[in-house]
Parts: structure tokens; C-alpha cells; sequence
DNA sequence: GAGTGGTCTAGACCACTAA
DNA sequence: TAGTGGTCTAGACCACTCA
């Protein structure tokens, strides 16, 4: 468990069990990855090296291994070992839940947010259903533009019930990303969500017309879990086709 | 390890190890999901329960609910239990690499399949560095509707490098499912693939007319693995908006 | 046959929930 | 405080690849 009285030390030893051993292994293989430690078709070092090189388990590393391998940055192979995926533009493993703003800032771009809209509003019968409101059914209403090196890459609508905030909080005083506000301030941790993909055509709601009519866009309609479970915030997501991709490694199981 | 030996014994007692203990937990779990042995939300029974129900180790009945709930029909909470999340509509986890034959009958409805076109050609050059072809550089070029309950929902676009097939191959032999195809004749096994999502537009290869010409689609480009890493297929699917829809269950890891 | 990944087990300990 | 899921370990054995 003590990752320093053992090998290299990689591993951060501070707030050690910040993340789990497996998340640290996975972040840190993430980053070399980016990084071009190995190039496109590269192989890794055999799962045994990095156990000895991480002073964890097997099974730790194998589940790094597999995270980074849904996500699509590796492909492994029985008998051989594990091999990069090359990768460019700005995306993400359509598994992994995190911000968009982190996302871009990894790819190397800087991430930039415009909000829109920004108000206290009543929430519909839905979003009563959806948060299991009951007392205070007011939400705060969102929406923004998050932009990669001032280019718009996702149009964003969220929703979220009022006990989500610390008492007296002001929507002005939201700036930037809303998991890192609420991060900041105690609130819920997101843990995952629940997300349904659309195709759609440049949608109303989309306020500038930066875009041809026929625009393109991929729809993330999702709802996010707390580490609780419960329902704390609604994201309707649109990502600009071209500017914006997703992958997703599809494993068999039957 | 001999299932028989310990509790139950729900899981199949012949080809024990066709699947993997995990992959049996898992779909044993499914089935009963899907016929709605546990209403939305409804507590599933506890891990230490599974593990005596189905005569495995707990990391092995974590695996299956861990896939569940990677695929939308489960929602685990540290502390309390593992619950039902109800489905509706035609669909299927994205994470999930499995025939849309297979997936359609899972649902309840009917699948069919209309071959359009079916011939050998000579590979592109994008096609022979894809396969990593040298010699034999002829690939089957396949393009094929598929239909649940008579209706279309997926306009899929495959093409296959030729030591896939038995020799003595007859394209016209070629009905219903490839992967079913490949299975029974010895070809690769599909283990993975790489999928990367866009929305499009009715693309000019949708041969029927049906559709409105505005008419969306999502696009899954895959390229296709066999469990020796081999890449032996590329398919260009077409989900028609609305007829087919896929959820993914994100996980934070940061 | 040596090396490497695939799978499974048994058990320990922690963190969170709920009464 | 008891019950439940979250994480990690150590080790065993199998399946596959490759020289």
C-alpha cells in the first residue's frame, strides 16, 4: 500500500489514496502516452515491468491498462503486450466523464468558456421527477459556449437543483467550469452519468449563427450521478462535428 | 471453479468455459434484467448473494455488474446496492460490441437483413495499409440493410480482406449475420473495435429512398480486431436517428 | 519452451449508508 | 454498528505468441 517503500516511486506520495492506485497508474500512463513516450504501434512494457515500476499489483495494473484501452489509446493483445494508438485532434473516450475544458487542455489547446445564460429559474414537472424535488424546486439554468483556442467546439444547456450550491450563492459569481466550482465550494462530486447519443442539425438553441443552417452537431443528452447517487445535474451537450470526436473501443462479450 | 460443485448451479454446466465466468454472471444478469425480474430501481440482491447464487468469487461478480452498469442497465451505490435502471426502445450499450441481429432479438423484435450488394474488388491503398495486406490485396465489399421488425434501422457498409473466408468462398453464400458467418466457418473471432462517432446527413450511399433528405444518421466507423489483434473488418455503419439509440454509462476517473 | 496476457480465487481492509 | 460496496494484494493456472 505504501507505494514508496517499494520500487521507483512514480507515483505521487502525497495524498496517496487521492484517486486509487489504479486512476494514478492509469493518469500517469495517460500523460506518458500524450506525451509520445511511445509512438503510434509502440509496444508498453510488459504488465510485470510496470508492476515493478508502480510497486502495485498486477491486477491494479491490468485495470489501468483496460481503462486506457476502452478509451482507445491502446490495444492489447494476449501473448504480445500492449501497443500505443496514435492519436490527434481534439477528443476524448466517449467512457470517461470529465470536463471538456481538461479534455482540450490534455490535447495540448487552451480551453476558453462564454456564458451565455445564466438564471434562477422554476423547474419543470420533468426536472421535479428527474431531482426527486420536493420542497425547493428551483434550479439554476446554464448555458454556455466552450471554445479551443477561440474556436467553439461544444454548445452546453445545463440544469441543477438549488441545494446543489452553498447558501447565499450568486449565479454571476460562476465562472469557468461548473465541476470545478463545485468542487471548490463542497458540493456533489460527479461520479458518472447516464448519457444518450443524438444526431441533431444546428438546433435552435444554438444562439450565434456562426454556422451554416445544415451544421452538424452530436447531441450528449445526460444526467449526472454523485458519488451518493444521486441526480444532480442535467447536461444537454452539443459538440460541433469536425471539431470535436469521440471514439469508443467496443469489446465482445458473447 | 467447477460451478457444479458449489451452490445453484444457474450457469450452464456444459462448455463451462466457452465465455468466461464474468460473461456468463453477466448475461445471466442481463436476461433477467430484460425480463424484468427487478422493476426500475428495484435493489438487486447483494453482491455476497451473487456470489453464493452463482457459486463465484466476488471479483468475478463484480466484473459482470461493473460491465451492467457500463452499459446503462444497473446503477451501483457504495454503501447500499446495486438497482435497475429501466429501458426502453431499441438500443444497446455503446461499450458493447455485439451483432445489431443479436441485439434487435434481445429487445423482442424480429431482425432481418436485405443484401444490396456483395461483391470482391481490389483494395484501396487506405485499405491495404488498414489490413496490412501484401499479397493478396482483393477485399469482399459488402453492403447490406438491417431491419427490426421489417424496419430499417441501420444501413451498414462492410468490407473484409479475403483470407478471412474459407477457400472456395462464394459471395452469394453470404446470408444474414458476418459475424455469425465467420463463426461457423472458422474465420477470426471479433474481439474489439475501435468506433469513432459522428451525426451525418443521409449520406449518398443510403441506396432507398425512404427518407427525407434531411434525414440524420449516426455513424459509427469501426475498424474491427480479432482476438489475435489482427484487424480483419472495417464497417461503416448508419443508425437511423430514432430507430436505434445508444447510451453510454460515463465514469468519472479524475 | 519461455514470455506474456487472460482469468479466477481467497481474503483483507477501507468508506459509505442506514438504522 | 452492521451491512454493503470499493480497492488492493498475492498467487495460481490457462491460452496464446514467438523464437
Amino acid at each position: 500500500m505504501e507505494i514508496e517503500h517499494r520500487s521507483p516511486s512514480v507515483l505521487p506520495s502525497t495524498n496517496v489514496h487521492r484517486q486509487g492506485l489504479a486512476a494514478q497508474v492509469k493518469e500517469d500512463l495517460r500523460a506518458r502516452l500524450i506525451s509520445n513516450e511511445w509512438a503510434d504501434g509502440e509496444k508498453l512494457p510488459t504488465e510485470s515491468e510496470l508492476v515493478e515500476y508502480y510497486g502495485v499489483s498486477r491486477p491494479t495494473v491490468r485495470e489501468a491498462l483496460k481503462s486506457l484501452e476502452s478509451e482507445g489509446r491502446i490495444l492489447t493483445q494476449q501473448g504480445r503486450g500492449s501497443f500505443a494508438i496514435g492519436y490527434s485532434g481534439i477528443g476524448a473516450g466517449m467512457q470517461e466523464l470529465k470536463s471538456i475544458t481538461s479534455t482540450v487542455r490534455e490535447m495540448g489547446h487552451v480551453p476558453s468558456m462564454i456564458y451565455h445564460h445564466r438564471v434562477w429559474r422554476e423547474a419543470t414537472p420533468e426536472e421535479v421527477e428527474k431531482f426527486d424535488l420536493s420542497d425547493d424546486q428551483i434550479v439554476l439554468d446554464i448555458q454556455r459556449k466552450l471554445l479551443a483556442d477561440g474556436i467553439a467546439v461544444c454548445y452546453n444547456y445545463d440544469v441543477l437543483p438549488r441545494w446543489v450550491f452553498p447558501s447565499g450563492f450568486e449565479p454571476a459569481h460562476l465562472e469557468g467550469s461548473v465541476f470545478g466550482f463545485l468542487r471548490e465550494h463542497g458540493g456533489p462530486t460527479p461520479k458518472r452519468a447516464l448519457a444518450r447519443i443524438k444526431p441533431v442539425v444546428q438546433p435552435d438553441v444554438v444562439w450565434d449563427s456562426e454556422f451554416p443552417p445544415d451544421q452538424l452537431f452530436l447531441s450528449l443528452d445526460q444526467l449526472h450521478y454523485d458519488k451518493r447517487g444521486r441526480p444532480f445535474m442535467h447536461t444537454q451537450a452539443y459538440f460541433v462535428d469536425g471539431r470535436f470526436n469521440f471514439t469508443v473501443m467496443r469489446t465482445a462479450t458473447s
